[in-house]
DNA sequence: CGGGATCCTGCAAGATACTG
DNA sequence: CAGTATCTTGCAGGATCCCG
């Protein structure tokens, strides 16, 4: 597999130079995927761009504020773009960005990953949690 | 661009299915991947098998507490292995799994994707952050 | 060496209420 | 409609000590 030499040349690259993690542009992009809504509101707005309570209906279980926490940050980091319509009531578009765009690929790559291995995944949780089960609590 | 087809596809399969988040697979394994540090370890491991210190010697900001709950989560969904040698004192060697390097590759996109774009995120961000003081505090 | 057990703290994030 | 403001809490995660 030729996927995984760049990994972990990259690593040892920067092992050499002196590895800072608050520094690190992996760990500060990564955080952001990792942000309990953002891939989800990424992807929403993949197929066409989307008013806020648009998304907030397609999301329901996310609160006002975390909708507009994650908007927020994904607009300060440039993947996507605000667009005000003054009309009456206002109404705000949000849409990615080309950089925004740019993340779908390898975001989506990592998505379609998590869809395939996920049953293989659960089942080695039960696994693991029988095993671990047996050893503490045997009852 | 082809890569963002098959995110927006699925997102509205699963709109149409009726979307449970708690459930998603996508969001629980994304969680992990999102975790402080386990892509970090993921990347340490990526190379070769490594021991616990050594791990951490790697990695000195990360507490031990921290580190073996990273391990285990990895070893419970089974993208790595636990082996223990009982010699004196014991040592215990961590590598992926065949699933665990299965997720290098898309990983290692989204790795190079950050890399090659976080110069450009942060002059967004610089650029969001200076517009943002300006029309809060112009003192 | 490779952890487990415990204590403690800050901040992420939900709930609720208000506004232009 | 599209947010902000404030309060409150859970729990991730660091520090510390102990153990086989």
């Amino acid at each position: 597999m030729a996927g995984d030499a760049p990994l972990s040349t990259s690593f040892s690259d920067w092992q050499a130079r002196g590895f800072d993690a608050a520094a690190c542009p992996v760990r500060n992009v990564l955080d952001r995927i990792g942000d309990k809504w953002t891939t989800l509101v990424l992807t929403a707005l993949a197929a066409k761009p989307r008013r806020f309570n648009e998304l907030h209906r397609i999301m329901p279980d996310i609160s006002k504020r975390m909708l507009t926490q994650t908007l927020r940050d994904l607009e300060r980091d440039g993947l996507a773009t605000r667009h005000v319509f003054p009309t009456k009531p206002p109404s705000v578009e949000y849409r990615l960005s080309p950089l925004g765009q740019s993340v779908l690929a390898p975001l989506g790559a990592l998505v379609e990953w998590a869809d395939r291995n996920y049953a293989t995944i659960r089942e080695a949780r039960a696994r693991f949690d029988a095993a671990a089960e047996l050893r503490s609590g045997p009852n």
